[in-house]
DNA sequence: AGAATAACCTGCGTGC
DNA sequence: TGCACGCAGGTTATTC
C-alpha cells in the first residue's frame, strides 16, 4: 500500500487529527512486526504522552511524543486506521493509540512494518536513528537535483528501475511510481542506470517530483476517507498511466503496455514511448 | 563494492 | 470444494 505518497499523506492526517492531543492508552496485540515491539513500549510512551508533531522520512512516520519518537512503518500492507475509542479490533490490527474519544490503529496482515520506540525527539531520532541516519535524498528537497543522479548513476551497470527503487540516489519511490515517472520520462526502466545522460536525469528528477506530487494531491483529496474508515480511500482514485496496466492501450500512443520482471518485481512500461537508447 | 538472492508474512485470484 | 501456485505497494541480511 504504501509508498511516499501515501505515507505523507497518512502524516498530514494523523497529524491534522492528533497533534497537541494527549496519548491516554497504548493497546499492543502484536509481539513481532519487521522487528519486535518493545515490550515495555506503552509505559515509555505515556512517561510523556502529548503528541507534539508527526514527521515524515522516506516511508517511514515519526510521532514526536514528550517522553520520545514512535518510528513507524507500514511495510507493504499497514494501514493506520482513525477509528472512535473502543472499536472493536479485527485481525491484524496490531498497535493502538488512544487519545480520549479517538484512536489511531496499526493494521498490517503481512506485518513488514515496524513499530519502534526512541527515546530521543524527533529531530534527534531523525538524525541519529540508525534505521534513518543512512537515508538518501529526500524526492522534493533541494538536494534532488539532475546533477545528484546524474553523479550518483555514473559506472552502475544496474537498470535504472532498480536503481531508482534501490534508494541509492533518492528514496521513498516504490514499485508503482517508479513505473509512473519513468514513463512519464520517456525512460525504459531496463536501459542501464550509468547511460543515463544529464537531460534524461533532468527529466527523471521532475517526472519523479511530478508524479509523486500529483499522488499526494490525490490521496489528500479524500483523506479523511482514507484516515477515518476504510483505510484504502485515498489514492486508488489514481490515475495510474502504465501500473497494473500490461495490455492496455499506452495514453500517449495507443501501444499496448509491457510488463516485465526486474528482481522479481514487476516493471509496466511502453515500448515506443520508453526507449533504451540516447536522449 | 556492486549486484543478485533469500528472507520476513498473509491474503487473494486463478487454474486444475 | 480443495489445493497448488503466483502475485502483491518494502526493506534487510546474506552471498557471490
Amino acid at each position: 500500500m504504501p509508498e511516499l505518497p501515501e505515507v505523507e499523506v497518512v502524516s498530514r492526517g494523523v497529524s491534522e487529527a492528533f497533534a497537541g492531543r494527549r496519548l491516554t492508552r497504548v493497546v499492543r496485540r502484536c509481539e513481532r512486526l519487521r522487528w519486535p515491539v518493545p515490550a515495555g513500549l506503552e509505559a515509555q510512551i505515556l512517561a510523556g504522552p502529548v503528541l507534539r508533531q508527526v514527521l515524515r522520512r522516506g516511508k517511514y512516520l515519526l510521532l514526536g511524543f514528550d517522553a520520545g519518537t514512535l518510528l513507524l512503518h507500514l511495510g507493504m500492507s499497514g494501514s493506520l486506521l482513525h477509528l472512535p475509542a473502543g472499536a472493536p479490533p479485527q485481525k491484524h490490527d496490531h498497535l493502538d493509540l488512544v487519545f480520549g474519544d479517538r484512536l489511531l490503529r496499526l493494521h498490517d496482515p503481512r506485518r513488514f512494518g515496524a513499530a519502534l520506540w526512541c527515546s530521543d525527539d524527533v529531530t534527534t531520532t531523525m538524525a541519529t536513528h540508525p534505521l534513518l541516519v543512512h537515508l538518501g535524498v529526500e524526492p522534493f528537497s533541494a538536494a534532488f537535483t539532475a546533477r545528484h543522479l546524474y553523479e550518483a548513476s555514473r559506472e552502475r551497470t544496474v537498470a535504472v528501475k532498480q536503481f531508482i527503487l534501490s534508494g541509492k540516489a533518492v528514496i521513498g519511490v516504490g514499485n508503482i511510481y517508479c513505473s509512473e515517472a519513468l514513463f512519464r520520462a520517456r525512460i525504459h526502466p531496463a536501459r542501464m542506470a550509468g547511460s543515463l545522460t544529464l537531460p534524461a536525469c533532468r527529466r527523471l528528477v521532475q517526472e519523479i517530483r511530478q508524479t509523486l506530487a500529483d499522488a499526494i494531491s490525490a490521496g489528500g483529496s479524500s483523506l479523511r476517507d482514507f484516515v477515518d474508515s476504510r483505510g484504502e480511500g485515498g489514492y486508488f482514485q489514481l490515475q495510474h498511466r502504465v501500473y497494473g496496466r500490461a495490455g492496455q492501450p499506452c495514453p500517449v500512443c495507443a501501444t499496448p503496455i509491457r510488463v516485465l520482471k526486474q528482481q522479481g518485481r514487476s516493471t509496466f512500461f511502453c515500448p515506443k514511448c520508453q526507449r533504451r537508447a540516447n536522449h
